[in-house]
DNA sequence: GAATCATACCTAGGATAACAAGGTATCATA
DNA sequence: TATGATACCTTGTTATCCTAGGTATGATTC
């Protein structure tokens, strides 16, 4: 049931490369505060695609600031896919529950 | 992000009494296998539910087995329209960001 | 020029939900 | 008689997530 940080932050990444701060305000932002994920669990996140091959940064110096960018790898766009298609799953199987028994076996 | 065992539990029990083991196969089937909570997680569930005072239960003797029936109390109907609310608040917010950045603000 | 806020990175530690794995007992079936 | 389905339960572990803290720079405000 867990692992959605982790997508979130792979969806982005899909778009363009960006740094670990700027991808917490843009959850803020897009989810309009519903979601507010922070640093302590982005940073974890973005280490671990690292380790695991999905992400490659590269550390950047931007107007006096360093910034680590990200961006997805073959791997990490795989794994998009696949917690997507996860999600989607889960997500729908729920919603047959919510909304009501009559769905429950079509055979 | 959590809570969806509780959700779906008292969501099948807004429609009839239940029992656990009735529960977990009603889960199971009405989602197609893809949600498969265990024993372990739903009597915990159930028992914490009731001490709150969102279910309240009464043991029955059916063809030689012991169950015990759980029913919603007003205070559990209210429970499951608030984390069914969050539910909807929070995967529309998740879709969001699935779908795309354009959605963004539309301030 | 001092303080505060925003930017930008990071980690250690704790809470807790979810699960796996076990245990008991009865009834039906093979 | 042994296995599987029914029906209840708890203990202990794990992984995830979050809180809370720490550092440092630049911009703004007072």
């Amino acid at each position: 049931m867990a692992g959605v940080p982790e997508l979130m932050v792979l969806r982005l990444l899909k778009d363009r490369e960006m740094y670990g701060y700027e991808i917490v305000q843009a959850i803020r932002g897009q989810t309009r505060e519903v979601v507010q994920l922070s640093e302590g669990v982005v940073y974890p996140v973005l280490h671990g695609l690292e380790k695991d091959g999905a992400l490659k940064s590269q550390r950047r110096e931007v107007g006096g600031r360093s910034r680590v960018y990200y961006s997805l790898t073959a791997r990490g766009l795989r794994r998009l896919f696949d917690l997507t298609d996860s999600w989607t799953e889960l997500t729908g199987a729920i919603q047959a529950v919510l909304k009501g028994a009559s769905h429950a076996r079509t055979i």
